[in-house]
DNA sequence: GTCTATACGAAGATAGAC
DNA sequence: GTCTATCTTCGTATAGAC
């Protein structure tokens, strides 16, 4: 199929910015791991590096909105520990290597379309979990702050884990996270 | 005085590594921001761009160690509030350009020396926070994860809303932690 | 769709004069 | 301490053949 190097490396790209960050996410890294070939590169991105950056970004986004449609209907601290979940399995799978691909371009591009792109991910997570924990039995007012607070720390502990290469700040922060929501899900 | 220009370097790379991560803080660019000399890149950094960042990042921490120092003997929602207004100038003083430049390195990096650096900021800054919420009436079981999660949650907080370009992300994340900090400080 | 060749710029780094 | 010149490597991007 022809869309089939495309798709791989729009994934080493999502791969490489969590790992790399936004400079070392070059075509030749991407060729170099997707085994895809130079010469279709622009064949495949006419728009160049920050089209494939892009799509790596919308990419991103939509893996975890899907995998968070496993926890629709589930109690508010199961929804909670499952996001949490995501980002624990990821530190841990990549030792500490990776991180969110939409934060490491957000914090290092120029470009006002792929803030835009970051931004419209960041916004359909908080906007998703929102849905999700006051189905869980969140108090509809505080719902789309406590998904704010929940996508916020859960990004910094993961800098802060990828930092000290241990997952202790990011458990200890993600602790006192569950306790909580545990308080604010189950107290109205 | 002959560390002039040099200490201006590291401010200004402590900027471009807090406004445009770190692929862009190169010398050129920072030569560009603080009009230091060409010729005396590798005089005063020997050790290359490394040396450069590596300063830069303990610089950065450094000043905000310093200013916490305002809010030592102040109440644990005082102590958070402050805190929290740290990155909320930074982000309004900037539009929205600035964020954390330890962050910046940490999930751009790829040299062990510099991830240590910024760990060895993370774990600075939980240390000192602990501390001060403790004195200022937190638990001192809960003062080292109330710490991580208020740096954690600010830490992601402004990339949020650096990428929305909108405090409301920030404030709503930063309202729900002060309300949080309030009940763990109070309610002991 | 994929190849090779190539243009162009920018980055890090070094050497030697002043 | 600072300057200029230069080297090397790497990145993005384009052109034209297959």
């Amino acid at each position: 199929m022809a869309s089939e190097v495309r798709a791989r490396m729009v994934d080493g790209a999502v791969q490489l910015l969590a790992q790399k960050g936004l400079q070392a996410t070059s075509f030749t890294e991407v060729l170099d791991l997707t085994g895809a070939p130079r010469g279709s590169v622009y064949h495949h991105f006419p728009g160049g590096k920050d089209q494939l950056v892009g799509e790596a970004v919308g990419q991103a986004g939509d893996r975890a909105l899907e995998l968070l449609d496993r926890v629709d209907g589930a109690a508010a601290e199961e929804v909670a520990a499952f996001f949490i979940g995501m980002w624990r399995t990821l530190l841990v799978r990549s030792d500490f290597g990776a991180g969110c691909a939409v934060a490491a371009v957000t914090v290092a591009t120029d470009s006002l379309e792929l803030l835009d792109r970051a931004a419209s991910v960041f916004r359909t997570w908080r906007h998703r979990l929102a849905q999700l924990l006051e189905k869980g039995g969140v108090d509809p007012h505080h719902a789309p702050g406590a998904a704010v607070l929940l996508i916020a720390s859960c990004e910094g502990a993961v800098v802060l884990s990828r930092a000290e290469r241990s997952m202790e700040p990011f458990d200890l922060a993600s602790w006192q996270l569950q306790t909580w929501i545990g308080s604010i899900a189950g107290g109205t």
